[in-house]
Parts: structure tokens; C-alpha cells; sequence
DNA sequence: CTAGGGTTAG
């Protein structure tokens, strides 16, 4: 690189934005623009000398790629002493709607609220569809009562600002209040359309509501929704999520539409969370006849299917038709975990959480403590990877690595996601939290928890204490797994419905191991059907038994 | 000179 003097003495000859551009030139041509130093020393002096040229300071800075903080300065210097130091161009509604949608990919909330207040500044606030993408960049971002406000406060809608409030409610966890939203929508005279009900079945999903479900899906077929995929792959999944797969299948095999890569991952999924491991790769052939390409996500799929099925051989050759070579070591978990490392790409995340997951079924310490720091160096925040390795300490009362691992999460900054459960009772959905007290007829959950426990008894049940996470006195861990939110759900069930209805929950988190035995005894007991949904799939109790074999 | 921008399944 020339002299420092050298640039010097060329810039101070810089005397008109001729010389200005030769320099440039020259700096340009002897491959010396690149450098930061010049670069900036060149583009404060083009933006505060009187030979210089503002505005054309700022079209060589708009054309830097990755401006240095110094380069933006001297633009900002120069515009800074300039006879009009505001931005020279105005902005319009058309700008606030772009830099939202950059808002809204970025998740970045409070330059989304910088823009709101400018919009309002500059009089957009009757502009519809300005406020929905404000809207929706306040649902995306997280702030659902920000959106709300936003919403209520809109002096007019049209239905695509019902449709972001709706989709977006339901994708921030708020399932209810979107399928509450829908139903208002309808009352108020307003004709749902193929995007609206998308949202809609979302929630439903979420809830396993499956009677506004259903509702959802005779107005799809009514008002002809049904003819596009999207909306057809949402009702397989809602069925599949209520517990419906042969209804869900019913609709798969009906679809009038071309079928798209998801509406078979939806199906196969389906069968995978029923533990329908052969169905879902009798559907991996099928599809192949049908000349769909499996996606990465559908082999996922698939190998959830074997992994919920216990189909550990049918899972191997699914790696190995994924890679295209075969990999024979001894070990079922070695084995596995040796198909992982052994893969060309980087090792998915989930794939080492299945892993975690197996070690958990079969105590498998070292493994499991292999496979967290795998997930740990991958920059994990899920809580759920750390309570599966507390839960492989736990159970070989390791209470010290418990400790640990509790430690982690707090540095960490992960936090345990609370339990719940839902339950649908003639179409209202009821929400329980771990130790609810909030039901009206709470006082009759528990007396009918206690009833299940004491008849349990005598059938020679003892809870399975040794995985609870705390290392706290036995009667207590006993009351923290009784009050858990699906038993609550459960005891509900059986105190409002009749002998013959089937009961069914939903659980946010992976049902415990003395929920699933309790629930077993329940079903026999009571001689009542219970399906309960998981995180990760359906258990179907029944006369004692679960469909998932005690396998998940 | 105008039009241009928003909501969508696994």
C-alpha cells in the first residue's frame, strides 16, 4: 500500500469532484479502493469538503457491500453539516412495508416498533395493508398483545387482517384464542377463505380440538377450499393430531388435487406418531410408484416411524438408502450412533435427539452423555435435551449429575417448558398446568385422583419415583407426579363424560413414566379408552395396555 | 406518469 503521505497529498490536491473522481479512479484502478483505510479517508472528504459531493458520497457508499461503522460516519458527518440534515428522500407506505418484512425475518421487535411510530408520524395508520404486516411482524416477533392492539385498533380490516391475526395467534401458541377468533369472524358476517382456515386448522392441530375440527372441514368442502393442497394437507394433519388416522387417510386417499411432497410427509407422519411403522413404510413405496422424491424431512419422518415402532433393522436400511452405502458395526446404539458420525453431512440435531431418546428407554449413561454434548455443541437451548439426560441420571439415582445438569440449564439461561394438557369436552377445550387448582370442578378432579389412586392400589400399582427430576422426600415426589397436568386431564375426562367416550389429551412435553403406568391402570380400571398425544406421538391405552408397547 | 406492499400446510 502507498504511503500514508502519499494518499494525503493526493487527497488534499483533490479540488473539484472532477479530481475527486480521478482519484477514485485511480485508487479503483491501482486496487487500492478496497482498502478500508483509503476508502473511508476518500469518502469523508467527497461528503464534508466544499470540492465534494454529498450525494455522491452516499451513491459510493450504498454501493459498498459491507460498509465499515467509519464509512457510514463520514456520509453521516457530511450529512450532519449539510444545509438539510434530515434525510433527503421520503419515505412511503411502500417503505415501511419493506423494512416490516425485514422486521419480520430478522424477528427484530423494536425497530419494528421505530417503524410503527414512524408510520404513524407520517399518517399510514388507515393504510390496511401496511397495518397487517405491522401486525403480523408483531405476532412473528413475539408480542402477541402488541399485535392484538394493532388489530383491534385498525379503523378497517379485510380479511387478510383477520387471517395474520388468526395464523398468528395460532403459531404463538395461542390456539385457542386463534380458533375464538375465527368463530368471532364468522359471526361477524365474514366469509373465512382458504388461508384464513389454515390458520384455523393449525390450531385445532395444536388442541387436538377435533369438534371445531371437523366444523373447519365441512366449510372447506362446502366452499370448495378442499381443491387446493395446502388446505387438504392441514385437514390429513388435523385428523392425525386428533387421533384420527383412518380419517385422516380417508381424506389422503380423496384428496381431488395434486398431491404435493407434504401432503405424503403428513400422512406418513401420521402413521408415525400412531406407531404405525409398517403402514408408514409401506407408504415410502407407495410413493416411490408414485414418482414423488422423498425429502429430507420425509426421511425424518419415516425414521421416526421405525423409532416409534421399534422397527431398529427397517431404521438402518432408512439411513442406508439415505447415504446409498451400508454401515454393519455390532452395537444397535453403537451402530446408530456410528451411522451418524459417518454421514457426510453435519449430523442433524434431531438425529442426536432420537439418539438421547433411545438412551432413555435403555439407560444407556455414557451414550446419553455423549449425545448431549453433542447437542450442546450445537448450540442447543432445549430444555427437553436436558431433561433427558436428567432423566437417564435420575434413574440410576445419580442425583450429583441431576445437580449438574440443573446447573447447566441456568447458565444456559434454558428454562424447563411448563407442562400442560388439553382435553376436549363437547367441544370446549379445557387447559391444565402441573398442580392446577384453577378448574371450577377442580375440587372434583381431585377427589377422583385420589379415588384413581386409591383403587390402583389395590390393583398393586406403586409409582415410579425414580424419575422425577428433584432429589426431594418420597411423599412429595409422589404429590408433584399426581398432580401432573395430564393425569388432571384425565381425571377430568372420566368425571364428565360417559362410560363408552374415549377419552383424549393433549401434552405439550413427552408424557412421564408414571403418568403413562397410571394411565394404563386407569384404562383398566375404569375399563375407558384414553388416547393421549405427546410431543412425540399417540399412546392408546387400553384394558391395561398402551399401543406403544412401552416403547418411546 | 403510475403501480407497487399484507395473511398460507409437513
Amino acid at each position: 500500500m502507498a504511503s500514508q503521505c502519499q494518499l494525503d497529498s493526493l487527497l488534499q490536491k483533490c479540488t473539484s469532484l472532477i479530481r475527486m473522481k480521478q482519484l477514485q479512479a485511480h485508487l479503483i484502478t491501482t486496487d487500492k479502493f478496497q482498502f478500508h483505510l483509503s476508502r473511508t479517508k476518500f469518502l469523508e472528504l467527497c461528503a464534508i469538503s466544499l470540492a465534494g459531493d454529498l450525494s455522491f458520497a452516499a451513491q459510493i457508499l450504498w454501493r459498498i457491500e459491507t460498509p465499515s461503522t467509519n464509512d457510514w460516519n463520514a456520509v453521516l458527518r457530511g450529512l450532519a453539516q449539510s444545509p438539510e440534515p434530515t434525510h433527503p428522500q421520503k419515505l412511503d407506505a411502500l417503505t415501511c412495508s419493506f423494512a416490516l418484512k425485514g422486521c419480520a425475518r430478522a424477528l427484530a421487535f423494536s425497530e419494528a416498533t421505530q417503524i410503527h411510530s414512524q408510520l404513524l408520524r407520517f399518517g399510514f395508520e388507515a393504510d390496511i395493508l401496511l397495518l397487517t404486516t405491522l401486525l403480523d411482524v408483531y405476532a412473528k416477533t413475539g408480542d402477541l398483545d402488541a399485535a392484538q392492539k394493532v388489530f383491534d385498533n385498525m379503523c378497517n380490516r379485510d380479511i387478510a387482517s383477520w387471517n395474520a391475526m388468526i395464523s398468528g395467534l395460532a403459531q404463538g401458541s395461542h390456539p385457542n384464542e386463534a380458533i375464538a377468533l375465527f368463530n368471532r369472524m364468522k359471526d361477524e358476517g365474514w366469509r373465512p377463505n382458504e388461508v384464513t382456515v389454515l390458520g384455523a386448522l393449525s390450531a385445532c392441530s395444536q388442541l387436538g380440538a377435533l369438534k371445531h375440527g371437523q366444523i373447519i372441514h365441512a366449510y372447506d368442502v362446502d366452499k370448495k377450499l378442499d381443491t387446493n393442497v395446502i388446505v387438504c394437507n392441514a385437514v390429513i394433519d388435523m385428523y392425525s393430531k386428533c387421533g384420527l388416522v383412518d380419517k385422516a387417510y380417508l381424506v389422503f386417499v380423496s384428496v381431488s388435487c395434486n398431491k404435493s411432497l407434504i401432503t405424503w410427509n403428513t400422512m406418513i407422519m401420521a402413521f408415525a406418531m400412531n406407531g404405525d411403522g409398517c403402514k408408514a413404510l409401506e407408504f415410502l413405496d407407495q410413493m416411490a410408484l408414485d414418482g414423488v422424491n422423498p425429502d429430507a424431512v420425509l426421511y425424518l419422518a419415516a425414521l421416526c416411524a421405525c423409532n416409534h415402532a421399534g422397527l431398529v433393522e427397517e431404521g438402518v436400511s432408512l439411513f442406508d438408502m439415505m447415504k446409498g452405502c451400508g454401515v454393519k458395526p455390532n452395537d444397535k446404539h453403537y451402530r446408530t450412533c456410528d451411522i451418524i458420525n459417518s454421514m457426510s453431512m453435519v449430523p442433524d440435531v434431531v438425529l442426536w435427539q432420537s439418539l438421547l431418546g433411545a438412551c432413555k428407554t435403555h439407560g444407556n449413561v455414557e451414550m446419553a452423555e455423549m449425545a448431549s454434548r453433542k447437542l450442546v455443541e450445537m448450540g442447543s437451548h432445549s430444555s427437553g435435551d436436558f431433561v433427558l439426560l436428567s432423566n437417564v441420571y435420575a434413574a440410576q439415582l445419580r442425583w450429583h449429575d441431576v445437580g449438574r445438569v440443573r446447573e447447566a440449564m441456568k447458565i444456559r439461561d434454558v428454562r424447563k417448558v411448563p407442562g400442560f394438557s388439553y382435553t376436549e369436552i363437547d367441544g370446549k377445550i379445557h387447559k391444565f398446568v402441573n398442580g392446577d387448582q384453577s378448574h371450577p370442578n377442580s375440587k372434583g378432579i381431585y377427589a377422583k385422583l385420589d379415588e384413581i389412586k386409591f383403587r390402583a392400589k389395590t390393583y398393586g400399582y406403586a409409582a415410579e419415583t425414580n424419575l422425577v427430576l428433584h432429589d426431594i422426600g418420597e411423599e412429595d415426589k409422589d404429590n408433584v407426579l399426581n398432580y401432573h397436568s395430564e393425569k388432571l386431564a384425565v381425571a377430568y375426562g372420566l368425571i364428565s363424560t360417559s362410560d363408552e367416550t374415549p377419552i383424549q389429551v393433549i401434552k405439550n412435553l413427552r408424557i412421564c413414566v408414571d403418568c403413562h403406568a397410571v394411565i394404563k391402570n386407569i384404562s383398566n380400571i375404569y375399563n375407558r379408552e384414553i388416547i393421549v398425544r405427546d410431543r412425540a406421538r399417540f399412546h392408546r391405552f387400553k384394558e391395561g395396555v398402551c399401543s406403544c408397547r412401552d416403547y418411546w
